[in-house]
DNA sequence: GAGATGTCGATTGTTGAACAATGTGGATTG
DNA sequence: CAATCCACATTGTTCAACAATCGACATCTC
């Protein structure tokens, strides 16, 4: 290693060397397929989960299970009650109607807070939302539409790009997922908007705001009674 | 008990017992005191929390710490890095822009959003604030005077009546609170918002709102200033 | 003496077992 | 049929243990 006043080659190329991310908990990792899982739509609501089947099924103890659980309580992706446990969260009428409130405020205050060109707008993933959704109904897999759904609206809010208004609303949208699957033919509920998201992304894309704050404000007024009613009990 | 068809007497007073809650569990309250006393300001960013003194000073298991940290982990009041545990959260300037960006987009939006009549509206708890800082004021303790313009401001947010944005918001003023211990002289900082409060306060009740709102983003745009000045490091 | 390396105690991540408290469903009883 | 009782499953919580990691200090090398 000797090497006498100067440059160091070697050493130069370690400082470019990327920080390697921490890995995880056990706990992290328990908490994320459960989050993923609830938003991709694979657990209904209500579905119970108890301790000790979720520590056989990940491989980890209860209660690195338990840390998880609180950790996605906090996030309101589970019902609790004290000695009974956890379940997927079911939503409330009164859920649903606060759910649509809060993307009315937020998705179009989104729109109203553009000050940009459309040019330096980032609406990449905005359309991608639009592409996964149409390639979803090719292959006739409507809850997948329903996830692309609830990527196109989280994208608008992220448009502000703010980081804390992001996670906020992305866990609005998983929350929204559960209201998705208390309706019973998803086809009949996101094939209309399929082409309505199309149509929004393209007029954000040509910065007319205005069209389609319109177009937002009306889907989401119609989608409320949908979910709405989904979600009361019979 | 038998007791032929009619109503029971006995019966018909029970059933008006309030349910009483569950009690809560150990974790709950263990992440209910850190987080209240994080509101209030008694713990300084960045003081780590050690699990094993939590536990003796809480008079609980570590695991159960374990679960009331994952839980205030996820209202982002803890920093957190794997295998070194959690410690109040210390805010960046870049958070202290981002809380100011929401607090924009939030409470100038619930101002707008009020369509209601100034008697309809449920002021009480807006007033409530404001006399619970210049109280605060009188006694010369201006980290209550802080406290108490946290709840003004979550307050106006409330007006909106939603219980998830409530939520949300009254998570991000808590993390405010962390900016505000930032700053030296804590005096120097709330004395002049108390009486700006007050005259936001009685516009809003007056039905002013166009006076209200432009009092109150001018409010936020200097205090941003401030606090991210502060939390600027030397 | 400065920088690199080795070492040790403290803290965290995680587990498994244990036990009390609570909830659940079914059998029993009147 | 309703109320009661009982056994069983699940949750709330603790404890002790151990590997992995971190931080600080001692040690070595030049």
């Amino acid at each position: 290693m000797g090497n006498p006043r100067g440059v160091r080659p070697q050493r130069a190329a370690l400082a470019d060397l990327p920080s390697l991310k921490p890995q995880p908990t056990a706990a992290e990792r328990a908490a994320e397929v459960i989050r993923d899982g609830i938003f991709e739509g694979r657990f209904m609501p209500g579905t119970p989960l108890p301790e000790t089947d979720l520590a056989d099924a990940l491989g980890i103890s209860r209660n690195t299970v338990r840390e998880a659980f609180r950790t996605l309580q906090a996030e309101h992706l589970l019902d609790y009650e004290v000695n009974k446990g956890v379940s997927v969260r079911r939503l409330t009428p009164a859920d649903a109607a606060d759910i649509y409130r809060i993307r009315e405020i937020l998705e179009l205050s989104s729109l109203d807070l553009i000050t940009s060109t459309p040019a330096e707008l980032d609406t990449a993933l905005l359309t991608a939302a639009v592409a996964e959704g149409r390639h979803a109904a090719d292959n006739g897999d409507w809850v997948a539409v329903g996830t692309a759904n609830l990527r196109f609206h989280a994208q608008i809010v992220a448009l502000q790009g703010s980081p804390r208004l992001d996670e906020f609303f992305q866990r609005v949208m998983t929350e929204m997922r559960l209201g998705f699957l208390a309706v019973a033919d998803p086809r009949s509920l996101h094939e209309p908007y399929l082409d309505l998201n199309g149509r929004i992304c393209a007029a954000v894309c040509a910065g007319q705001l205005a069209e389609a704050r319109e177009m937002l404000r009306h889907y989401l007024h119609t989608a409320r009674g949908e979910i709405v009613a989904a979600v009361t009990p019979a």
